[in-house]
DNA sequence: GCGATTATTATCTAATTGTTAACTGTAAAA
DNA sequence: TTTTACAGTTAACAATTAGATAATAATCGC
């Protein structure tokens, strides 16, 4: 059943406006939750692992900003939708939410209608979302959420690089990541590592997993099998 | 190797607009391809597929709504992303834009550094196009997405450019590639190889196969068959 | 700020993969 | 039948690519 209704949730400091947008949402057939600061969101968003998370840009404590940053760094919510919603309509802070990794950035005020269509056009191009949900392969269980490996039962601790690595070959058993895919979706397009840099962490999980479940496809990239 | 240098069309009547966005999304390393109105949009997009078209709403002869509309008919343009162009920024032609099926919809003025870090988010959203699709031929499944050929449930590991090989000519079984096409197809056109570095490359890919799926043509080229 | 952990880089090595060259086989044309 | 024009075969060599390891840099938790 999940997959088909979809988890949403706002973070704003005004009442009105989650009460509106919850509304709506609702309207449309999206199961919603509320945050009313920014580290209610964390918790929330922890708690539930949400499809879509609408973040105001202007709470008190941590920013919507903050929140996406903090987000994004963890590989349960580095699929997950974000879009910003704000008063500041100025570029470059427009530019700056975009570039922290949100889908989308409305401004205030907010037509709850165009709202929801910019919702609905997320979800239709990301139908499903893959990540957030701990992951079994044979004998072996990633959670991203414990930053945990089992395998057989027997728990191994992975550095975080390490861990994204195997969560996001894994995230797609069999299929080969090319090299730069894993950089953009792990290191981010902006940074930039040495060609070296992949292998080291390859072979670290590979030693601390034991099991090779990784596969090496010369000059393509890797891919994990079980 | 396709997949790393994204393909953008964008469509508009004003001259000027074209330019400024032209100039923007080739800084970010974009290739871009301009259309006049609604029509000419049409016939490139399907002469050179691109991966996201942005259309303006308001053009001669066809809208971009309407263009959109009709793109989306087809099951060729059904993942290209889609981004509208208006200086409408009514609530209902937003509403409206999104509903046809586009992915984003900007007003003008457009800050083209705006509209570049929105191409950037779809992008990050959608990073591959899932390149090529696995192709079955009698009792031969040739998979790009795994990287792996398998012959009546047997894998068989091919190297780089033996797979590069066997899936060309096994994407028109029955088609004569010549040797010209094969070289600019895999090698690329600035490369230069010798002559018998093709036929080492079928050979290996033969062997390994054991069936000999590929056929000969003398003087012209080779082709796949079962 | 300090120590410990984690991430990145540099360098070397091993292995694989790609290309070339020289030779062989073969089938059609002269 | 001989010639010719290709393609096939093979092995040697070259180039590319990833693995290993150690050293340095950055980051995190206290």
């Amino acid at each position: 059943m999940e997959g088909i209704i979809k988890k949403v949730l706002i973070a704003d400091d005004e009442p009105d406006i989650l009460e509106i947008i919850s509304y709506n949402l609702q309207n449309e057939g999206y199961t919603v939750f509320t945050a009313k600061d920014g580290k209610d969101a964390i918790t929330q968003a922890q708690k539930i692992n949400p499809d879509l998370i609408i973040l105001d840009v202007m709470m008190p404590g941590k920013t919507g900003v903050e929140v996406c940053a903090f987000l994004r760094s963890q590989p349960a919510f580095k699929q997950t939708l974000i879009i910003f919603l704000t008063a500041m309509s100025d570029e470059a802070s427009q530019i700056k939410g975009l570039e922290t990794g949100a889908d989308d950035y409305v401004n205030k005020p907010i037509s709850p209608k165009v709202l929801v269509s910019r919702v609905n056009a997320l979800f239709r191009r990301v139908p499903n979302k893959e990540t957030g949900k701990s992951i079994t392969i044979g004998n072996i269980v990633i959670d991203p959420i414990t930053y945990l490996v089992k395998i057989n039962d027997h728990e191994v601790v992975l550095a975080k690089k390490e861990f994204e690595l195997i969560y996001l070959l894994a995230s797609r058993p069999g299929r080969v990541f090319l090299r730069n895919e894993i950089l953009s979706q792990i290191w981010g397009n902006e940074v930039i590592v040495g060609d070296r840099t992949i292998d080291v962490h390859i072979r670290k999980v590979r030693q601390k997993l034991g099991t090779d479940c990784i596969t090496t496809v010369k000059g393509v990239g890797y891919k994990f099998e079980v």
